[in-house]
DNA sequence: TCCATTCACTTGTCATGAGATGTTCACTTG
DNA sequence: CAAGTGAACATCTCATGACAAGTGAATGGA
């Protein structure tokens, strides 16, 4: 397969910004050498540089040389799907408890949003997130058998399931997400240390590949003292983006 | 101040898709059709389109002409800040009573979302929001006084007051949303017309214009069973653009 | 009638060249 | 010493030309 120019230019900074190489708010090599550089004109340099700055990930203007941007949306991205990497990168230790992990026939919900038949396995997992060592979201999930065959070779108690997915190739790529908030049930009560009938901030995601396979459904309870969600958003036509994130729950919330 | 040829394209197509004169999935012109009508080159236009693009307005592909998106991404964002509009969009009524209006001094919370001292005043509204009739959500809005002046002017039973606003030129631009989920008090139950106790879903918006003043800020509460949120992700680098807007409670979601 | 091929047309990619406009900083001037 | 000036340098804008690659409809043969 051929790739682009534009697209080598790009994946090619990209790849410098992720790794660290070129630190947040460091600037750019100018147009001008990146031609010499990678021996191109300057269509398929500024093509990557602006697909870049649409990805979040520089900052541009006229007369000044491109920056990494300081809040890398990338970043922010992974953090969403990964419980894991988002409490790192807000500098928390991030742990998880296994209460249940196990192949069984999928009740009507869970058949339906990963659009299989009720009669078809799938891996279900229960795990209980902590931030510090704090009770904070309670993850029920279930994957299609054949993504959740990798989770028998993988210690749920050790981290990242998602990065670990990723790495075996798992191609979750598209998440849709719809939130609304629950009452905690006994079991939510138990695991989250908090009183039945709660209200918990309930996050039910479909994750699916780029070609539309369903591959998980998971439904996450958040205690709402301790986590929350967060989407900054623009109108009109600024070149803005959208995005989503997790934060710590600010303290003095409930007015 | 002077505009750039691209973005003369660019708006122009855009409008002709926004009022309908270009209908979801009609062809656009082509290239050499759009650069002989502007009497510009390949170069402004190609630019144009990929914006369009990007804005995810239209669809392109390789030796196919551009087409109108069938899922225009504008209307989404304008329907996550306008409880009419989305309404609107779906296909339902909106409607909404207000309860209080009132200039008075902001309690502490308000004071420092808004980023004003204690001391100044502000215009706050509390407005129940129905679908069809049924009580969905329920607004506690602050406004600074700039803002908020213009509300007296405003029949706040009628309609959007959004969209009221942006055309006296008040500049909504950026929102940015912290999502949780609280138990309704006492005026929530009563409002809403649910038991003390019961989970609602909030969302705390701070809108501000695209130079960062702060303009509004909202608490926002949903009944979960009439409304929820929903966001779609798309990891990596595919084109695929985030969005986040409302839908309507499906039945059956409490696991 | 059916199917493979051809061909005109489309967008994607890339090079080169040139002027406009914003930034920065050393240098001049008061 | 501070303020203003100007040149070097950066990106932004736009034009022109050329080839590659995908699409779809007309064409022609079986």
């Amino acid at each position: 397969m051929r790739v682009p120019l534009h697209e080598l230019v790009r994946t090619s900074i990209r790849e410098r910004i992720l790794s660290g190489e070129l630190a947040a708010g460091a600037a750019l090599p100018s147009e001008a050498e990146l031609c010499t550089r990678f021996g191109a004109s300057r269509g398929p340099v500024r093509q990557a540089i602006s697909a870049l700055s649409a990805e979040g990930l520089i900052e541009t203007s006229q007369g000044k040389v491109p920056t990494v941007s300081r809040a890398p949306l990338a970043q922010s991205i992974d953090d969403f799907f990964s419980f894991s990497s988002w409490v790192h990168t807000i500098g928390r230790v991030p742990g998880q408890r296994t209460v249940e992990i196990a192949l069984r026939r999928p009740d009507e919900i869970v058949a339906e949003r990963l659009g299989i038949p009720a009669s078809e396995n799938v891996v279900e997992l229960l795990r209980v997130r902590s931030i510090d060592g704090q009770a904070a979201m309670l993850e029920r999930t279930a994957f299609v058998a054949v993504v959740g065959r990798l989770l028998f070779e993988f210690d749920t108690d050790s981290g990242s399931l998602f990065e670990y997915l990723i790495g075996r190739g798992v191609p979750l790529d598209r998440g849709e997400h719809v939130i609304d908030a629950v009452a905690a049930d006994a079991t939510d009560a138990d695991l989250l240390a908090v009183a039945v009938g709660t209200p918990l901030l309930r996050v039910q995601r479909v994750t699916s590949s780029n070609d539309g396979e369903v591959l998980e459904y998971s439904d996450d309870r958040y205690r709402p003292d301790r986590a929350e969600l967060i989407v900054h958003n623009a109108r009109s036509h600024s070149t803005q983006r959208p995005f989503v994130a997790r934060q710590i729950s600010q303290p003095g919330g409930t007015t």
